[in-house]
RNA sequence: GCCCCCAUGGUGUAACGGUUAGCACGGGAGCCUUUCACGCUCCAGGCGGGAGUUCGACUCUCCCUGGGGGUACCA
């Protein structure tokens, strides 16, 4: 089995692309070909105004990332102009091919005589684009392995124009020969494509060739149920990686977008490898659920060892996280981007959050156990970890008879400046003795300074 | 306009002629609890509509409705 991805460097991967590249590669990496399978990555850069080298190396990289990789060197369609001449010249001299002036008001008048639903048949001109003869007669027939059969009658399709007047072929000549010159028995692909088939099945036919098996799988649609677009945020792999995503929880989640295994929804690479068969692929389109990727996210994220979400998190916020700060937040986020905003203050000082200092020390007795907490710490053995922490301010705790929170959120005031933050004993215990008690100190000559006004 | 595809709760899916229509996200309630989370328990919520076929239809056929795609000298 050789499948084969043929994204168009247009701009960034976008999610339904990478779903699309995902199936392929468990198609060649998993079970279901029965055999080793092979993938091909072809660029579609017929289109000179929109592809460029950097738009290339974007999706280049965002497949990488989510670690799909493709067998051999990337083919370029651009640089298969030679073999797309030659093609399209002998389909010219068996005269399987016209070039026709025809523009689209002619098309139109066209049909305005014959009827809309009649395909549009042109004349032979000694010029003009190129286009393949199709008769009115039969029909084409597309053997879906995820639709079933699709019957296209040829009276219904126009001659469809394969190349431009200067010689330059156009899409659905340049996959049909692409796919055949590689020998892909499988083209798996968009549902967006499912109409343009026959159109390519013609130019097999026309070619004499035995065109490879189909599977159109269907879009990706944005929350609201539209085609999916920036307006809907993350709409691209590079998007969803700088919003904190893992790449193993962005290919399971990409799995499940029109596919899924029994009871099961998290799915390791491995297990959608030998689970995965595009038989099974929904028919209907899927909706893109941030929330949903959000929580697999989260599965994904509690899994990792301390030292590994350390690495990611350093790699993604760009500052050296070190693995006992990681493993503190490490059930309390849902993406590498929520440690910031949590944990941020073990590096860079208390939050300003002044309705929770009003909320937090406006409470009766907050001053005071604060202070006592003060000392319990101050008075703590060593070392300073989190069972020396928990003992000191539970001591406090006991002391006052107070409730475990009235001295609590006094101390996560006072490192934290917020009222949110890993869990107390932790975070005190990370942030070490020393500091912890000058962050205590300040918060206390603050408020005396600036006495909370009592109502 | 024409051609084509699709239709299970808010979302993703499972079951594919006979089940109390399953699982997960999200939502609600509760437990846990130092905040926020995590975890656990429970609850609500679905076969788009109409004709057939059948002893029996979510499952098969047709129509309607609603989505989507294609219809370029784009990919």
């Amino acid at each position: 089995m050789r499948v084969r991805f043929a994204p168009s460097p247009t701009g960034a991967l976008h999610i339904g692309g990478a779903r699309t590249a995902l199936y392929n590669w468990l198609l060649a990496r998993g079970d279901a070909g029965g055999g080793p399978g092979e993938l091909v990555l072809r660029v579609e850069d017929t289109d000179r105004e929109r592809s460029t080298p950097e738009n290339v190396e974007q999706i280049f990289d965002a497949l990488r990332w989510l670690g799909i990789d493709w067998d051999g060197d990337p083919v370029f369609q651009s640089h298969r102009a030679d073999r797309h001449r030659e093609l399209l010249q002998r389909l010219l001299d068996e005269d399987k091919a016209y070039r026709s002036r025809a523009t689209a008001d002619d098309v139109r008048a066209w049909k305005a005589q014959h009827g809309d639903e009649r395909g549009f048949r042109g004349t032979a001109d000694p010029d003009g684009a190129i286009r393949l003869r199709a008769s009115d007669e039969g029909e084409t027939v597309v053997e879906d392995l995820i639709r079933g059969t699709t019957t296209f009658r040829h009276e219904h399709m126009d001659d469809p124009v394969i190349a431009r007047a200067d010689g330059s072929v156009l899409y659905n000549f340049a996959v049909a020969v692409d796919d055949l010159d590689v020998g892909i028995t499988h083209v798996v692909r968009g549902e967006d494509h499912l109409s343009n088939t026959p159109k390519q099945l013609l130019v097999y036919e026309a070619l004499g060739e035995t065109p490879p098996a189909y599977a159109h799988l269907p879009l990706i649609h944005g929350p609201d149920g539209r085609k999916l677009s920036k307006r809907h945020g993350a709409a691209s792999v590079q998007e969803l990686r700088d919003a904190g995503y893992l790449p193993e929880a962005v290919l399971n989640y990409l799995a499940l977008l029109g596919w899924g295994h029994e009871d099961d929804t998290k799915l390791s690479t491995d297990e959608l490898k030998h689970l995965f068969r595009v038989q099974d692929v929904a028919r209907n389109p899927a909706r893109f659920d941030e929330r949903k990727l959000r929580w697999l996210n989260g599965q994904y994220l509690r899994e990792l060892t301390p030292d590994e979400l350390a690495r990611r998190l350093t790699e993604h916020t760009q500052r050296q996280v070190p693995p006992q700060a990681a493993e503190i937040t490490q059930e309390k986020i849902q993406t590498l981007a929520d440690f910031w905003p949590l944990a941020g203050f073990l590096f860079d000082g208390p939050a300003d959050d002044p309705a929770a200092r009003e909320r937090v020390l406006g409470r009766d007795g907050a001053r005071e156990a604060l202070e006592q907490a003060r000392a319990a710490l101050a008075d703590a053995p060593e070392p300073f970890d989190v069972p020396a922490v928990e003992h000191a301010l539970r001591q406090v705790v006991e002391a006052r008879d107070a409730k475990p929170k009235d001295v609590f959120q006094p101390v996560r005031l006072a490192i934290a400046g917020t009222t949110v933050s890993p869990g107390i004993f932790e975070s005190v215990a990370t942030l070490g003795r020393e500091e912890t008690l000058r962050r205590v100190d300040a918060l206390l000559d603050a408020s005396e300074a600036q006495p909370p006004i009592s109502v």
